[in-house]
DNA sequence: GCGGAATTTGCAACATTATAACATTAGCAA
DNA sequence: TTGCTAATGTTATAATGTTGCAAATTCCGC
């Protein structure tokens, strides 16, 4: 269900949507969630690079698909898959990404590329488990932790703007 | 030019902005840079409580001081003040608070209460350390940090919303 | 002080992101 | 079928952020 790095080296990435399609069944299959089919085009949408995609950058999409959706629709199935934790939203970007490690209980950290604009998600116990103490040490309840880490990607750092 | 957990206890806010907007002075007369009237006031607005404020808030009170100003002069004093390391952006909220340590070269870390609204900023030597070690191990370069951590303070945990 | 360059602000319009409110339809079970 | 709930459609609007250009102010060398 997961690989490491995988944003920055080429790879299959038609197989790699299919996975993630296909673990979205099955997790919202376990949830009792319909994953009706705007929901499932919204997915493969946003699957469909390593780049987050903007909601109306979805929505430009479902219209030339000939769906004549609004803004809600694309925010409704968007809230609907974050709920099932198969995709994420970048907070500092105002756009989603797929979740690679959908089914995963996970603390996710995001490496944000300037120059290509990848983006990897990681686990990263060591990260979670700082944030916690330091929380804990103000006493602090912590809720949802969001980490988003903007730089550049290997490739990028040697050479400049790649598409991958 | 600190203290810590302050927005949780009761504290003297007048002198808590006083300093702040001392502090902003030496600051930028270090830089050689202009803190004028517009800024220093919005630098003062957001430093008015431990809660974020957006930049449409600020906008109002501006509105009220008899200040004829449009949203760019709001987004420019803040980018100004950001620049400045004066205040911060939280992300999450698409707000902004007055930076607790300003002046320190510092990767902050913000503790956001869902139910007062007030937010912590810490200084976390042992998360920005998790977070770079994270990046390295995949070769990426951090550039910027965002660590936004919504919960529940230590005041609202056992009792339910105040206001400090 | 004076004049030119650079910074800052005013202002109007616009772009982007997100939500509210309410009507309609689809899925499903008694 | 009937009736309930979840999901979607539709319209309008709110909230957040930007662009571009003109006017004013400030800085700085003279």
């Amino acid at each position: 269900m997961s690989s490491s790095a995988l944003p920055y080296r080429p790879h299959n990435h038609q197989a790699c949507v299919a996975q993630a399609l296909a673990d979205a069944r099955t997790i919202c299959q376990q949830h009792n969630a319909r994953l009706t089919p705007t929901r499932e085009r919204v997915l493969e949408l946003i699957w469909q690079s390593h780049k987050p995609l903007g909601a109306y950058d979805v929505l430009a999409v479902l219209a030339e698909d000939g769906h004549n959706a609004a803004p809600p629709t694309v925010y409704r199935a968007l809230d609907f898959l974050q709920q099932q934790g198969l995709v994420h939203r970048i907070a500092s970007l105002n756009a989603f990404i797929g979740c690679t490690h959908a089914g995963e209980r996970h603390n996710g950290m995001f490496l944000i590329c300037r120059s290509c604009g990848n983006v990897l998600e990681l686990t990263a116990p060591g990260v979670s488990s700082a944030v916690t103490r330091a929380a804990a040490e103000e006493s602090f309840q912590p809720d949802n932790v969001t980490i988003e880490v903007a730089g550049y990607c290997p490739r990028c750092a040697s050479e400049p703007a790649h598409d991958g």
